[in-house]
DNA sequence: CTATAATAGCTAATTATATTAGCCAAAAGT
DNA sequence: ACTTTTGGCTAATATAATTAGCTATTATAG
């Protein structure tokens, strides 16, 4: 007994698992099993419940691409910036789907838990984009489309997969394209 | 007895609770309550349980989505018709984000029932998209770009909620814009 | 080094939901 | 009017989350 657990280990068996089988493969039974333990031991490290589990999940998952996407950025300005963190982040959501999910879907309608962990990311890209020439306001707006655009497209390619007649490579980069398009022409008319 | 259900009336049930209380909240024993039934009746109807019923949901959601873009892009063509369906998606999600629930997360991972229930939509932004000077390859990444933006930013959008400094309806038209131009600048280059 | 306290495991029991089996009355069809 | 199908029901089973209460191990205080 005594299995020399924590947090921390506990979250990673988790993730493990969320790869593996999805989030809905992330149950207290299917955890302790895989830890060597009883589901009721569970509670002395989670005293929440699932749910605790669950918000710690996402909270390792937004960590974790918090860090892929900062590395992504690091010694770049403008396009080779944006470009680097957005294949970053497609990157990260598509070798962690089941994490991805828990990222995502914790605590719909509302988790200020939720908000500041994207929050972050969200601030990255925010100084991502500090070396372009735009009001604040501008890019607020732009790292929203850009947040937007992501999520879609990874939330859609861990969907359909990526086979298709048209790759979805390609549409990755023509969006990519098309959004710095529409920002260097956005900033010629103010 | 007999209270004279059939699927239809009650996928519509399902729907008004998975509204009310998130699809979570759409489990057999709530729903038989609701519909004045007890659990096991619902077999009769929903031989499949609980995932059938997901499902169901699923294609219900996106039967009603597809007929409001498709209502909304009636009569327009070109800019006026990208702006009409992107406002239509985005406004049918924040009036069904429950439902939103269901058509976005079934199944993950695979499911050839939601590409196909969602390919309607896709099929009728490639519609929209006929008026536009492009490839038919562009056509398709433009309708991926649109598409993920839309989900994206809806889904972020009940995630969370729209009280912000600055307002999500300006930045939803700062994206659309930006997106326009891209494509604009784009057609210009080939 | 020992006594005590906190920790982290366990078993047993409770609750909740999904699901299956099998019964039976009402509706529909012949 | 008879028969079949349909759509309810109750009872029972299986599984997961959770709580209560027990106990051995570990860590800490004297």
């Amino acid at each position: 007994m005594k299995a020399g657990l924590n947090k921390e280990k506990i979250i990673e068996k988790a993730a493990e698992l969320a790869e593996k089988n999805g989030l809905s493969g992330v149950s207290m039974k299917a955890l302790a099993d895989e830890l060597g333990i009883k589901p009721p031991s569970l509670y002395k490290h989670f005293g929440g419940g699932l749910e605790e589990l669950n918000k710690e999940l996402m909270l390792y998952g937004w960590r974790l691409l918090d860090g892929e996407i900062t590395k992504a950025v690091i010694g770049k300005a403008k396009d080779d910036a944006f470009i680097a963190l957005c294949h970053a982040y497609r990157g990260f959501v598509m070798s962690h789907k089941g994490l991805y999910e828990a990222m995502q879907w914790y605590d719909m309608y509302q988790s200020e838990e939720h908000m500041q962990a994207s929050g972050d990311a969200v601030e990255i890209m925010y100084r991502a984009l500090g070396s372009y020439d735009m009001t604040e306001e501008q890019k607020v707006h732009t790292v929203r489309l850009v947040r937007s655009f992501l999520q879609g497209f990874s939330t859609i390619e861990v969907h359909i997969g990526n086979a298709r007649r048209v790759p979805l490579d390609d549409s990755f980069d023509f969006a990519l394209n098309t959004i710095l398009g529409g920002i260097a022409g956005m900033q010629k008319d103010r």
